[in-house]
DNA sequence: GAAATTAATTGGACTCGTACAACTACTTCT
DNA sequence: AGAAGTAGTTGTACGAGTCCAATTAATTTC
């Protein structure tokens, strides 16, 4: 097989754009604790219900999207439940598994959530149309290309 | 003053963006756990240690930049030091402060995370030249356009 | 020179998330 | 039907970070 040796300039390249984005991501990253302080729950807690709201999910494989093991999901499905925001039904298929949704009120939470980790930096919105333009589409292009989960 | 109407394409195209963004940099994030794993520490030791290894800190500015208190730091400088990847000497200035620095070791072990960390993902490689070079002009731009914290 | 400040440290209580072990209810395999 | 496996739950132990109070040594202020 032909592993021919990277080309140095490219590599130079993608590294400095790398870091470039890795800074821009996690640099003002500060958003979190705003997350966390607006709804009043842990950041994971925030990322739980962000999954549930986006579909039902079986509680198993909640806890491996989460990365993190079935009890502590448990607990922290049985937290969102007491706020109101998630609901357990019974699966109709299989009785021994539940299916978490959220609530009207979760769904709210939810998008609050999303519309404060979504709003783009201001240094975004000052960028000139036709970067923003290249860089929409690239991203795009780099976003949709590995897909997050394993298609379950 | 005259604060004109956000444009709604601009925003649009600013807040997909911003989301590819977040998914590039923080969906295949697995690599915090690699260099976890490949140090032996958790990774807001790593943090600690890289920022010292950029260059000798004051404990207190350290514990600023960090976000966290100064009881706390004092305690992970303390267990860097006790694995001999840094070291504190006294402020000629001010002899109530100290300085932490890297020694030889603590270099070569934050190299390694930067090496681990700064990988950029094969999606980044396969990129077309000529979008690679845009990214790498827009991404510099924004990182560059907000410094991360006050001068101080 | 005495008083108020500041840097680092020590120590405590507390929250959050990880990792296991054990149990119950249900399902599937043979 | 019985055995084996799976989903969810309960409970326990532990490490990591945050928060708060108090102490010591050095510095600055008056």
């Amino acid at each position: 097989m032909t592993t021919h040796s990277p080309p140095p300039a490219r590599n130079a390249a993608a590294e400095r754009a790398w870091g470039s984005l890795r800074q821009i991501v996690l640099g003002g990253n500060e958003r979190r604790k705003e997350v966390v302080e607006a709804l009043g729950m842990s950041f994971f807690r925030v990322k739980a219900l962000r999954r549930i709201a986006r579909e039902p999910v079986a509680l198993r494989d909640l806890a491996d999207e989460l990365l993190t093991d079935r009890p502590y999901t448990t607990l922290v499905v049985a937290d969102l439940a007491e706020r109101g925001l998630v609901e357990r039904t019974a699966n109709p298929v299989d009785r021994r598994s539940k299916i978490v949704s959220v609530t009207a009120a979760g769904r709210a939470a939810a998008e609050r959530a999303e519309r404060i980790l979504g709003a783009p930096p201001p240094a975004l919105l000052a960028l000139p149309e036709e970067d923003l333009a290249a860089l929409d589409r690239i991203t795009a292009l780099l976003a949709g290309g590995p897909p997050h989960g394993p298609g379950r």
